[in-house]
DNA sequence: CCTACCGATCGGTAGG
DNA sequence: CCTACCGATCGGTAGG
């Protein structure tokens, strides 16, 4: 067995690569991420980083990839001790915060490429799209085990995940905090509403 | 004074390169936007585009420009009938069947290119962002304006606004059209409890 | 508006 | 992982 730590550095650089490529893609998009580029800000040659992924699309797809498990370990894994009420605020609360401490530079990793891949066809559409239903599920789901939950859950999940990423869009926009301030009373309210005493 | 019409074949021709540049940037983006293709698609030479622009960065503000008129024409004005709670009722209703239609094939033009470029420094990006300051104030107004309005208007202008923007963008991603009947049950409960009697 | 061209950069490949 | 290279395409220019 081999233990001169080559398979565990070229590990450890492809991660590096990810992590630098998710930057890049909150900002300028995973078509605008380059590979020339992303070699030269990593100080590597540019089939360095090629020959990690075999094409840029495979590139783009490791790179959502890299980005829902940073979302997930900042955003659900967080959650995953409560139950009820308690669970959904958390995963709300947890996405608004995920948003504002810039995780990403460019705010929200998949609010950025979902509305970049949304219309064109192909697998890193895909791929995002199937983020963005397991991320509406959870909050659904999350939504329906409130203990006398009000309404229809599917509702009340749409209606808050709207004031997220809208909080998203424009804090990054326009460098304007209070839409996050504004999406959390949003949130509080519909939640109120959802659990009051009929 | 010469009536041979060149201007005004000039202007037509500069309006079709805009036409398509608008429809083109809502699916790939300003900066997928090429020249090259814009010329090929509509036929002519690629200097015969460059020369009516001089600058893919004035090719990007002018197809900005022609998209807010477009918005204008579709969204803003149909409305200008109305007062109070119908103007509100109209602005958001028109938005909503604004994006459905696709006038613009990848959805609302300026989700698609807000995301793109809300995160980098610029002059595409700051008419951007005043567009959407605009869009967000006449909304805002429109609120404010409803007699006997409860709560505060800037809230509830946010709360709508994000029900449109979410429904375009589950619209446009997963070819979900139960995203806009969403967004409209939202809209009309959120207009119900602001005019409700206390 | 056209043809013809420029340097830069793109994704990708060959060969080591 | 590297250097060296490929054809294609980019934005932009010259000259008409």
């Amino acid at each position: 067995m081999k233990v001169d730590g080559r398979v565990e550095r070229g590990e450890q650089t492809r991660r590096q690569i990810l992590r630098r490529a998710a930057e890049i893609a909150s900002v300028e998009g995973l078509e605008g991420l380059s590979i020339g580029r992303l070699a030269t800000e990593l100080g590597v040659s540019k089939s360095g980083v090629f020959a990690h992924f075999g094409s840029k699309e495979e590139l783009q797809l490791a790179t959502v990839r890299a980005a829902a498990k940073i979302f997930v370990d900042e955003v659900v894994t967080p959650a995953g001790g409560a139950t009820g009420l308690a669970r959904l605020e958390r995963l709300l609360d947890g996405w608004l915060a995920y948003s504002q401490r810039r995780t990403f530079p460019g705010g929200c990793f998949f609010y950025s490429v979902q509305a970049e891949f949304d219309a064109r066809p192909g697998r890193v559409r895909d791929s995002i799209a199937e983020f963005d239903r397991s991320w509406a599920e959870l909050v659904r789901t999350a939504a329906a085990d409130v203990p006398g939950l009000v309404g229809d859950p599917a509702q009340l999940a749409f209606e808050v995940v709207a004031y997220l990423d809208l909080a998203n869009a424009r804090s990054v926009l326009h460098g304007d905090t209070d839409a996050y301030a504004r999406a959390r009373t949003a949130v509080r309210r519909a939640l109120d509403r959802a659990t009051r005493q009929a």
